[in-house]
This record gives C-alpha cells, sequence and structure tokens, in this order.
RNA sequence: GGUCCCAUCGUCUAGUGGUUAGGACGCGGCCCUCUCAAGGCUGCAACACGAGUUCAAAUCUCGUUGGGAUCACCA
C-alpha cells in the first residue's frame, strides 16, 4: 500500500517551528517510502480563522521545498482538501456514525456551566454524563428532523482499557474511563477536529498520522470511531513538543520565533529545515548537515526521540554560518545586497562580499558589520596601542606618513598588490608588519576589530576613500 | 486531582547488560594569522535519586523526585 501523510494545520495564524517540523517528519515519511504528501487546511473553528494563513503556509513549504502532492491548490483525487467545503460529508458520517451506535445526538445547550464549577473537585473530573443519551433513537431522529438544535457526541461504552501502538512512544494503554464523550459535530454543523481528522484521514487514505504528543491521550477515541465505522485506524507517530525552555513550548502567543521571523533575521531556510530536522531526530551517525534531498534518503520514523528538545537558536545560528559559508560566492553576494542598501555606492562590493562570507552566521548581522563603511564612527587615538603589534601613537602616525604616499602610487588597486607594498614598507624600515597593517586597519575603520584585515578594508573603500581615511587619521593623530 | 508520557554534559544527542560514556553547539586554552572570523589541535562538562535483577546496569524491574500533556461545541 502505498503510504501517504498529510499535513493538517488550521490557519490561525502562522508557521511556527513546531509545526514546520511536523510537516516535515510527515513529508519525509511519505518522501522515504515512496509515499505522496498531503496538504489539507483544518478550518473548522471560524472563530479562529486568520486571513491570509493559507498562503503563508503555502509559502512556507514551498520556501523550504516540501513540496505536497495533493492540496488545495493544486487539488487531487480525495478533494476537496479544505475542511470547510466538506461540511456536508461530516453531516453524513455524523449521522451514520449515531445509527452505528457510535454517537448520539445531545439537544442540551452549552454544558460549559455544569463543568467551570468546582474545577478541582474529583467529580468535576469525572465523564460527563450526558441525559441525552438516554433519549430513545427515534425520539432523538424526530427532533433533529423537526430542526432542533443539536450537536452529535461520541459514545464511549466500551469498558477496560485500550491498546494502540505508536511508532515513537510503544504501546499505550489508556483506560475507557478516562474518554469523554466529546462532540463530533458542533451546533454549527461543522466538526470538532476530534471528528474531521477521522473522517478525512480515512477518505483521504492517510497511512500515517504524525502529530504532537498532546493527542496521545485522545488517540483511543479516534479509534473508536475508526472501529465503529469499520475502518483501519493509521499509523500513529506522536512527536514531543519543540521546547522554548524546560517548561514551555515555543509558541507565538510568547513571541517566540516563527519560520518568518527567523527568515527575516537573516536565517537561511534550508539551515532552518536542517537545524528542525534535528530537534527530536538523528540519522545515527555523526553527520548533522543535510539537504531536503539528504534526509529524504535516510530518514526513518524508529528513529524520532520521545522526549521534547529545546529549540536552541545559538546551534541554529552555528549552523546557518556553515551554510552561508557553503553558499557560492555570486549566492552570497546576492543574498547579502539588500543588507548593502545603506551604504555608499562607490565601495567595491563584490570584495565586500568575499570579506563578509566567512564572517557572518545570518544576513541580519551584516549592517552592524558594515556601518564603519559609511562612515568612520567616533573613536580615540589610544585605539592605535596594541600591545601585541608593538604599536603606539607615534609609531601609528609614521606608519601613516609612511603609507600615504606609497598607496598613492600603487595603480593596480587589488589585494595582493596592497598587501606587499605595506609589507615592503614594513621591511624597508625595520618594522614589524602589524606596526604598519594595524594602523592602518585602525585609520580606515576607526574600530578595534573589523571583518577583514587592512588591505582587504581599502579594496572594498577603494584608492580615493582609502586615502582620505589616511588623510583624516594623520590629521586626527597630530592634535 | 485522575490518567498518560518523559528523564545522558548548560543545549541537541549517540548509546539497547561489559565503552576510558562518543559526537555537535556553546565555553576555556593553544596554533595559524594584517585585527576579527574561518580552519587545526586541545581542555572543562552528563547517565535525577533509591532499591532490586545480574558475575556485570546509563541500558532491565519497581519506587521516589522532577518535568510535560490531557480532562472544550480549540486544534
Amino acid at each position: 500500500m502505498k503510504v501517504r501523510t498529510r499535513f493538517a494545520p488550521s490557519p490561525t495564524g502562522y508557521m511556527h517551528i513546531g509545526n514546520l517540523r511536523t510537516a516535515l517528519y510527515e513529508y519525509l515519511i511519505a518522501k522515504a517510502n515512496g509515499g505522496d504528501f498531503i496538504l489539507r487546511i483544518e478550518d473548522t473553528d471560524q472563530k479562529r480563522y486568520v486571513e491570509g494563513a493559507t498562503d503563508i503556509i503555502y509559502k512556507t513549504l514551498q520556501r523550504v521545498g516540501m513540496n505536497w502532492d495533493e492540496g488545495p491548490d493544486i487539488g487531487g483525487n480525495y478533494g476537496p482538501y479544505i475542511q470547510s467545503e466538506r461540511k456536508p460529508l461530516y453531516a453524513e458520517y455524523a449521522h451514520k456514525l449515531v445509527e452505528l451506535g457510535g454517537a448520539h445526538y445531545c439537544f442540551c445547550a452549552q454544558k460549559e456551566e455544569e463543568k467551570d464549577v468546582d474545577e478541582d473537585t474529583p467529580e468535576a473530573h469525572t465523564k460527563l454524563k450526558d441525559p441525552c443519551k438516554h433519549i430513545p433513537l427515534e425520539e432523538a431522529k424526530a427532533r433533529v428532523a423537526a430542526g432542533e438544535t443539536f450537536v452529535v457526541r461520541q459514545n464511549i461504552n466500551k469498558k477496560g482499557t485500550s491498546l494502540f501502538h505508536d511508532v515513537v512512544y510503544g504501546d499505550i494503554e489508556i483506560d475507557y474511563d478516562e474518554l469523554d464523550e466529546g462532540v463530533l459535530l458542533k451546533s454549527d454543523g461543522l466538526p470538532t477536529y476530534n471528528f474531521a481528522n477521522v473522517i478525512d484521514d480515512h477518505l483521504m487514505g492517510i497511512t500515517h498520522v504524525v502529530r504532537g504528543n498532546e493527542y496521545i491521550s485522545s488517540t483511543p477515541k479516534y479509534n473508536l470511531i475508526y472501529e465503529a465505522f469499520g475502518w483501519e485506524p493509521p499509523v500513529y507517530v506522536h512527536v514531543p513538543p519543540v521546547m522554548k525552555d524546560a517548561q514551555h513550548k515555543l509558541s507565538k502567543r510568547n513571541g517566540d520565533a516563527s519560520f518568518q521571523d527567523l527568515v527575516a533575521k537573516g536565517y537561511l531556510p534550508e539551515a532552518i529545515l536542517n537545524y528542525i530536522a534535528l530537534l527530536g531526530w538523528n540519522p545515527g551517525d555523526k553527520r548533522e548537515i543535510f539537504s531536503l534531498q539528504e534526509l529524504e534518503k535516510c530518514f526513518s520514523s524508529e528513529r524520532l526521540n520521545k522526549s521534547p528538545a529545546i529549540f536552541d537558536i545559538t546551534k541554529l545560528t552555528w549552523m546557518n554560518g556553515c551554510y552561508i559559508r557553503n553558499l557560492s560566492a555570486e549566492d552570497f553576494h546576492q543574498l547579502a545586497s539588500p543588507y548593502y542598501k545603506d551604504l555608499p555606492q562607490s565601495l567595491d562590493f563584490t570584495a565586500l562580499s568575499t570579506v563578509l562570507q566567512p564572517r557572518v552566521e545570518t544576513l541580519g548581522q551584516i549592517p552592524t558589520e558594515v556601518a564603519f563603511l559609511a562612515q568612520v564612527p567616533e573613536y580615540s587615538n589610544e585605539l592605535y596601542c596594541n600591545k601585541k603589534m608593538k604599536t603606539d601613537v607615534d609609531i601609528a602616525h609614521k606608519a601613516l606618513e609612511l603609507v600615504l604616499p606609497a598607496l598613492n602610487d600603487v595603480t593596480n588597486w587589488n589585494n595582493e598588490t596592497l598587501f606587499e607594498t605595506l609589507k615592503g614598507i614594513a621591511t624597508a624600515n625595520e618594522m614589524k608588519n602589524g606596526q604598519i597593517l594595524y594602523p592602518v586597519r585602525i585609520a580606515l575603520s576607526g574600530q578595534e576589530t573589523t571583518p577583514g584585515g587592512a588591505t582587504e578594508l581599502a579594496c572594498v573603500l577603494g584608492k580615493d576613500e582609502t586615502m582620505m581615511r589616511i588623510k583624516n587619521a594623520i590629521t586626527k593623530l597630530k592634535q
């Protein structure tokens, strides 16, 4: 049987990291087994619907290369793929389930008021006893037919314990007494997740269900529905949550980073995807850098972890740095260019990219790294004093006076020539290389550390600006 | 509170009865070096606790502690 998995987000906001990881695992289970990955939109809660959220889901999946084989936009043989468009289907199956004895009609208004009293008393936690369950079926059907408002509630008639197998957690046993007779079809005619999920997964031929482990305790309820219809339940793959810290899940509510937030900060989609793949899964060897295609080849759900993983932005940042360094010079330049927009147009941006590529871990770091190129920051002449370089203000002054005319004579303004020229000055004057290069670098940048060395900065700045900055530095040193 | 689940360096993890408990991030040091990065080498750092089973336990069992989840006309 062909493996079919589905990613079934509800369009309630934007794509957060935990969601994306679930989607990734679903995608990988499908692709590692030559199966299909289906996209389904679960919008049965009209109150939570957010305009444009579906679009963000599409864009995000596309951005990381997780292409779906069937979905609302491209169709497929099992559509529609948006739950609100499947409304009649759920009603039909809900009524059928009642006939089969798996559910009953309930005419009580909202049950809430019974529940929100004494939340902590044992009584409040026992299974809801619904009086409507005892209404004879014919009478209930008549009331439904008469137009009375109703919901369909699940029947939990079994006693004892339910056992099911999960790929990640193994065999799980849950007592039927723990299950409540929840609403399957709401009074607005739309299904709850508990119902829509089962109906759609079956109708769409889903073979593997990947979802958060918070669904473990309600899985027996879904199995009961499958059983009532005489359907085969899917393979369950419950995954632990992605955490912000030891106590809290990563969530939008806390303002934790979403996929798009990270991209906006200059993280590469490929790096984000690679990182989250490893948050709860490992290949069994020492490899850490994976493209989506490589993951498709070696992914195995057996190697999924049971315990929650804390999202560590530091490690993601490192990994992003790896991806940046592995980019071709052209690709990096293209990605970096938008971050150069506040710099003078006279700079050699290709040279700048060369200097920056091994030095930034996120694209967002670029503006602060290069700010000095637009304007030399305020600095003290004390900066010229460096023990290791054996420089002080006097040496720096001397160095710059020597460098200025020599640079003026340089016609071939490139790193190699500049470096040889400056080294030549050091040798000719019996000075250490650093005693020339360090002051030049300070003069050009006005800061202690810079991306790239003195000559590389000179290349980026160009001859005119370099000469200008050295002259200014000399003037400043005379004060 | 009932029920279910989880537990190896700070973090991500390898490990399925016998390992000097391995790797990665981060952190410290050294080398390289025109500063900073990158790269190379290196150091610090973990089996939550207690019983049991066994010649032998991070690994199996039980308990304790700690954490999480769930108990909606949300998903």
